[in-house]
RNA sequence: GGUCCAUUCGUCUAGGGGUUAGGACGCAAGAUUUUCAUUCUUGAAACAGGGGUUCGAUUCCCCUAUGGACUACCA
């Protein structure tokens, strides 16, 4: 009974990675790896139609950027493949002909259009219990008719034959006990006219031959456990039968319903795990890395949303999150993103890892800025004096280019109503006394500036904000001898130089 | 319309028959930091409504309301 756990998550590349996608990938993750089992990535490719080539590779690659990398699939490998479903195509087959054989299906030779007409006409129209019999299909057409159609080639479909006042349960990992009735259940396409199974289908048939032992997917999907369940009990395989864990949904943030990526273009923030470049029409998608985000923040501000360990922590690294993820702290009810709190949990962690960590992240944004960065030691320094002020990565572009950039434009409205002849004397003198520092440290600029002050009967107020907005270009960054010191000597005097012009 | 699911501060949530209903984000005020941010302190802010059960319900039960998901030859 102690089977090894299997999860699997199973995305149809049809575009960027949302989100709640990830959360899902998320909770399979932490389930396998709290039970020693393992993840398996699943590719859905069965609706041929909806096909987006690179969306495959981008899946992944956002995987590998949250560190959730499968233990099996498409790339991993493993001995239960072809783990793409457009190349399991003929066992999706198999299956389905061995349930019209069995009286458990049948073949329907409806068009899609004489379907929309009837759900035109008819209210509640749904194709099963009660309207099956009515139209064209392999219960109601004369069996060499129903022949006669298939040796013509007629497109068809098959559909599960749903038995009628039949209660349906089962127990639900996270919302316990659910009940359903068959009979108001519609025969849904188990294998479609291109001979593609549907999803309901090829889930089944996939999580039973890959050994999955507990399904995951999202709350939308509940009201098809029906058809899913009655599938694994025609197929004879309910022993097998995976348990289920329906997880809540993410909502928009204002409004109602499902978060969905208009509503970042919409509200300012990405929905999507990196940037999604859509091949057709180019448009880009903004995802959390792009914009800033630290994996370890994104995976823990998911994990947050929906589950809590009960104790008042917050941050929590993955390692944290496998040892102590449970399936019954997962709430029932949906989430509305706040975008807000996913940047206060981006600078926590940007707090909390060390400077070193960073370095990569920050000197490729620097040098696509522009930037040019060239003591590696340096930078660390730097990384570590100014990550406290830092939300998004992104933001090191400020808080970390003027180190190694000298400003291009003043806060002038800062400097210039109280700038006088008397500070431009002032800041005359510190140059050339600059030039005379040997140790062009922060204690000795300190030192200087301060003496130089007092010499000049100024308020050390005075000139402190103007010396760095020379330096910074603005009224932000730590201590500003500080700053100095990091600068070096020559760049600090032709600073200030440079600022005493714009200053007049 | 039908089916299913859900409901504690604005948001994410803890709690659970007797609590000053706790924390976090955000917001406001103050302290520290001769900038900005960090940090710290404080404050405003919630049990959807109605019936039961009970000595006592926010907590258990029922109903109502509200919200959501689904209702494709999409997943």
């Amino acid at each position: 009974m102690t089977n090894k756990v299997r999860v699997r998550f199973a995305p149809s590349p049809t575009g960027g990675l949302h989100l709640g996608g990830v959360r899902t990938v998320l909770f399979n993750y932490l389930f396998a790896k709290k039970h020693g089992g393992d993840f398996i990535l699943r590719i859905e490719d069965t609706d041929q139609t909806r096909f987006v080539p690179g969306a495959e590779e981008y899946i992944i690659e956002c995987l590998k950027w949250c560190g959730l990398t499968p233990d099996e699939g498409t790339e991993a490998g493993g001995e239960y493949g072809p783990y793409r479903q457009s190349e399991r195509k003929d066992i999706y087959r198999k299956f389905a002909n061995q349930l019209v054989s069995e009286g458990k299906a049948y073949y329907a030779f409806d068009t899609p259009e004489e379907l929309e007409e009837k759900r035109a006409e008819i209210p509640n129209f749904q194709y099963g219990h009660s309207f099956r019999h009515q139209l064209r299909n392999s219960l109601t057409l004369p069996k060499d008719e129903v022949q006669r159609l298939l040796d013509e080639g007629t497109p068809y479909v098959i559909r599960i034959n749903m038995p009628s006042n039949e209660t349906i349960s089962f127990t639900d990992l996270i919302r316990g006990f659910v009940s359903f009735d068959t009979t108001l259940v519609d025969d849904k396409v188990l294998l479609k006219a291109d001979g593609m199974p549907t999803y309901h289908l090829a889930v089944v048939v996939d999580d039973f031959l890959m050994k999955i032992t507990h399904a995951f997917r999202g709350e939308e999907w509940l009201p098809s456990a029906p058809v899913h369940l009655m599938l694994w009990k025609y197929l004879g395989w309910e022993d097998a039968m995976p348990q289920w864990a329906h997880l809540p949904l993410i909502l928009k943030p204002d409004g109602n319903g499902k978060l969905s990526k208009r509503d970042g273009a919409r509200l300012g923030f990405p929905v999507y795990a990196m940037n999604w470049a859509d091949p057709s029409g180019g448009e880009v998608t903004p995802g959390f890395r792009e914009m800033g985000f630290l994996p370890e923040a994104f995976i823990n501000l998911l994990a947050m949303l929906g589950w809590n360990d009960g104790t008042d922590q917050e941050i929590f690294s993955i390692a944290e999150l496998v040892e102590k993820f449970s399936l019954e702290r997962v709430n029932h009810s949906g989430a509305k993103f706040d975008f807000e709190k996913a940047k206060w949990f981006n600078a926590e962690w940007i707090k909390k890892v060390n400077a070193e960590a960073l370095q990569e992240d920050v000197l490729t944004l620097l040098t696509a800025n522009n930037i040019k960065v060239s003591d590696s030691t340096k930078l660390v320094k730097i990384i570590g004096l100014v990550k406290d002020r830092c939300t998004l990565l992104t933001d090191f572009i400020l808080q970390a280019g003027y180190f190694f950039k000298g400003p291009v434009s003043y806060d002038l409205d800062a400097v210039k109503p109280k700038w006088n002849v008397q500070k431009e004397d002032f800041f005359t003198v510190f140059i050339s006394e600059l030039e005379q520092l040997e140790h062009f440290a922060t204690e000795e600029i300190e030192g200087l500036f301060k003496k130089l002050v007092a010499d000049k009967g100024l308020k050390i107020g005075d000139v402190m904000l103007p010396f760095r907005v020379m330096l910074v270009g603005g009224k932000f960054g730590p201590a500003v001898f500080d700053i100095a010191s990091l600068v070096g000597k020559e760049e600090t005097i032709s600073r200030i130089q440079k600022a005493l012009e714009a200053f007049r």
